[in-house]
DNA sequence: CTTTGCATACCAACTGGTTGGTATGTTTGC
DNA sequence: GCAAACATACCAACCAGTTGGTATGCAAAG
């Protein structure tokens, strides 16, 4: 029964959901065992600590989103500007739902932990700055083919991306909904489409 | 001595440095009396609860910051449009020294309390949604200037901009400093001018 | 004008429950 | 049979909130 190590995946998921629902503080060790099934005793045979989890979860958090991204089917058009559009559409799309279920682990935990736990920062950042490296590919070829070179770099419109991402989930969450966060996701939209689509 | 309430308002300028640095639930009562220099008994003579307390300290995080950017200087260009750009620099400017120190209370407690608190969020969402606001008249005046009536709504644009910060505080949180979130500023400003000074 | 009464502002010590973490088993797969 | 994967029982520290009290200001009664 315990070949693999199923409460580890469990308290992950846990992890993820409980955190992005409650913040990283709020959620207590005692939370994440109920809500994954296991025991305390589980929880400390896997993570050396609470702080260990979190890096954990924001490396599972990472594989996860990171596989969803990767299959997902903005990746089809031929033109990288038109790639680019596709993906803002994604994000929009996925912007469905509760609240705690299409906002960010990585965003949630960095607003609590960023002058605290320095490991689990890390574990953030590289989740959000390896994610907005996916876009670079296409952002530099979008920018080559205008000319744009100059103006900024390609890592910048793909963190900037991130920003208002993630902005919109604090949005989401002042008003109880996702519908002002998808307004400003069109406004990222038309500034995009502004960039790549105006003059050629 | 002790006519106004000379604790009540080191609580909440302790509070509000605290839980901008470690996020609210981590900030405990113990600490923001060590910080405010008071005790046990003025936080509770003055606030029924820890709850009690992050509304008002969400309030006076209003009322502060309302204050300063009520005096600042980017309302001075005759043009709307020019005042937008102004503010946009102002922050951008405002994007110095320590993270704690130019990041956002409200933004930094929704993210922990937006599901469990509701008074604490709805204070919050008061305290993003009010500042917006006060970028509304001169957004609707850059709209009717271009004819851009029918692309947006002007509180959308306002809250677009809060949104572009608050995500710009992640990043640099992530960072462990302003640069890229400056950048994100950048962006913003790029998309503005192109919306406002392109075609009239 | 001063004493009585009461409200505000604040303090130190305490409490009951919670928290992260540990010590010590027990079970399961190889 | 033995190591990894769990469970049970427990603890010391910590937490939000309480208790009972003191100091001070103020307003009206005498």
């Amino acid at each position: 029964m315990a070949r693999p190590p199923a409460a580890r995946i469990k308290l992950l998921d846990a992890a993820v959901a409980l955190i992005r629902a409650k913040g990283y503080a709020a959620t207590t060790v005692d939370d994440l065992c109920a809500a994954a099934g296991v025991t305390k005793g589980a929880f400390f045979h896997h993570f050396a600590s609470k702080d260990d989890l979190a890096v954990a979860a924001a490396k599972h958090w990472s594989e996860v989103t990171g596989a969803l991204f990767a299959s997902a089917p903005y990746h089809q058009p031929a033109d990288p500007v038109e790639r680019i559009l596709a993906y803002v559409d994604f994000r929009k799309e996925l912007l469905r739902g509760e609240i705690s279920e299409f906002t960010c682990l990585a965003g949630t935990m960095l607003q609590e932990v960023h002058a605290t736990h320095d490991n689990i920062r890390k574990a953030c950042a590289a989740s959000i700055t390896g994610h907005a490296a996916t876009l670079e590919a296409d952002i530099a070829a979008a920018m080559a083919q205008h000319g744009l070179e100059a103006t900024f770099t390609p890592r910048s419109l793909a963190l900037h991306t991130q920003a208002v991402l993630q902005g919109a989930f604090i949005l989401a969450k002042a008003e109880g909904g996702p519908a002002i966060a998808a307004e400003s996701v069109d406004h990222l939209k038309r500034y995009i489409t502004t960039l790549f689509k105006s003059e050629k």
